[in-house]
DNA sequence: TTGTAGGCGTTATCAA
DNA sequence: TTGATAACGCCTACAA
């Protein structure tokens, strides 16, 4: 009786289990579950209640299949323990569970092979959207993703190419960071940059260059460094720093985690911070920690905070809304950053001798 | 020509066009694209090379619901900004997308009501397994997971029930940091436990208890306290503890979080940590950070280090076991866990002074 | 070794 | 308002 060709079977009951219990036909029991189309209520009434005996779960894939939307997002990370991260992903979850859509998390370790395979991966699953974490599209990825589902970028935006981006104002960050240095009488003040590749990294610098020559400082060979964004770069730099004639009175780092390093380094030579050199970092990755901290006498790294959070709702959304309706125009939106100042920055040390 | 009946159009190239372009049947290009079954060399290579040129892609959602295995696992997190669920997620990643699984990664937020909604989406999307970090399982979660597809819980276990298992060597955990205070001589050892809905902490209460007993120590009323592994039961539980009679002269925090908040509410008191009290965590959830922050002179706390990245390895391979075969015994892990002494916990005030 | 012929569970079209 | 029917794209038992 049963069909030869059976593929093995779910267990679960299904729309024609439905069917044949409540004696009505699987259109109308589709349209009585899923709510669209015409059914009387009695009959619904009905349909429901059986579909309630019998455990009826829909089957997500089937309807995916068939309608050609999975309701599924790809979220792309580069590393999911970098603080900066875990927030700004649950911004993005936050928003579009809310829409009903499930969230793949992959990590690509800042490897441009991964991030193609994974961007293959989720296509292949049919993701109606990606959603790319600071990432640095490769020429492949590039290739992969465009004709494709919607695409929204965060942090890093791919260049040449008109997008839909949310991101920190790095302008404001570092006129936030060199006027506050400068206030306190800087006036040789050092940049570490991240990787050049980092569509972020190269803004910033860009700001630094623009803002140091609006104050009116000299930029001295030596002083703008490129890094990695990993601790050991902040060392190396460091002790670059260190031979630069004259010597910088602050440096900016590209995230905390350069920053803390080259505290390190600086102390490690006999130099104390703020007191000979301040030092600043990007991103509070350790924001509640320092907070917490206060209790064990830390002192907190003065940096600039991103709004994390936000920066994923802002990305959910505008990914629903190009869900919604393709065809409007790309938006970019800078989102405001915040100056947090704590003990790593103070006067220069000739003004704190001489006053 | 074509038919009436057509569902949107992907846009992408399938098997059937592959196989008209080629001039062979479907069932042929599958075997030869899938790799399995027979397939002549020579004909494999042209089924290849047409793919190729289509830019053919798989459907991953049709296979799934042909094959009923979705290749895809569900991970549900209380909270993804602790520090302490990245570290695991990541771990479990590593091995299930190196064996093609990927993840669909939740946050409940330790609601329940949460909890069930994310288990039955992530059923409808038929997860072929679902891994629980850290949940309380409601009773409703538990009607829907049982009978059900494979889960492997991480941390916290549900109550009564054989399920895969994979959580830190708890009893071990207090043994080590009993014998830490009780070799510096403290006797007076309160305990701050988590909330007892979760699994982990009574354990880890119950450890207390029989350390306790078995140093000698007596468990004053007031000793024990239950908190929720939030900050803020912290500072409650620090209040609490300084009207005991005789005062302890250290605590055992549930976590760093509520460790943290507890030196706090002394400092605030006017007692110094750990010359008047000494105070130890648990997760070592800043751990890097306070390596990082040595540089700002931070007073690190004295914790419990969890393996957390080989919990998530460990969770992920006995998912993978259990997909194998899905009839062997359930699986029973303890990781060990580490010390990480620092600077929270010292000699009780009276040897220090009288000593 | 290859092709035929379903069917996985759903939705959508059309006719009744 | 309902039901028959055909897809969505893939896999697979069986026949050839």
């Amino acid at each position: 009786m049963k069909p030869v060709h059976a593929a093995p079977p779910t267990g679960r009951a299904t729309l024609a289990d439905i069917a044949r219990e409540s004696g009505m036909s699987r259109s109308t029991v589709s349209r009585a579950l899923a709510g669209n189309g015409y059914v009387s209520p009695v009959k619904k009434q009905l349909i429901l209640a059986t579909a309630e005996r019998l455990g009826y779960r829909v089957s997500t894939l089937a309807r995916a299949l068939r309608t050609q939307r999975s309701m599924t997002l790809g979220v792309l990370v580069a590393d999911i323990t970098n603080p900066l991260f875990p927030a700004i992903v649950k911004g993005i979850d936050e928003v579009v569970s809310a829409a009903g859509y499930t969230l793949f998390l992959c990590n690509t370790d800042e490897k441009s092979r991964r991030q193609q395979t994974l961007i293959r991966s989720l296509l292949d699953r049919q993701v109606d959207g990606l959603i790319m974490v600071s990432q640095t599209l490769s020429a492949e990825s590039r290739k992969l993703l465009f004709p494709g589902p919607p695409c929204v970028f965060v942090n890093r935006r791919p260049a040449r190419l008109s997008a839909d981006y949310i991101g920190p104002d790095n302008l404001q960050a570092i006129a936030l960071l060199l006027g506050h240095l400068h206030g306190l009488g800087h006036r040789r003040i050092a940049f570490i940059a991240g990787p050049s590749h980092s569509s972020t990294a190269r803004e910033r610098k860009d700001a630094y260059l623009a803002q140091m020559s609006r104050l009116g400082c000299a930029v001295p060979k030596g002083y703008l460094i490129e890094g990695d964004y990993q601790a050991s770069s902040g060392r190396r730099a460091a002790e670059r720093l260190l031979n630069c004639v004259p010597r910088p009175s602050a440096v900016l780092a590209a995230n905390d985690f350069v920053a803390l390093e080259v505290i390190n380094a600086l102390n490690a030579h006999g130099l104390s911070v703020p007191g000979d050199i301040s030092v600043c970092g990007f991103d509070d990755a350790f924001g509640v920690h320092f907070t917490a901290l206060a209790s064990l006498q830390a002192k907190g790294l003065t940096t600039v905070t991103q709004p994390k959070r936000e920066l994923g709702q802002a990305a959910a959304r505008a990914m629903l809304m190009r869900l919604d309706q393709p065809q409007t125009a790309v938006c970019q939106t800078l989102l405001p950053v915040g100056l947090q100042i704590r003990d790593t920055s103070g006067e220069p040390a000739e003004m704190a001798t001489s006053g």
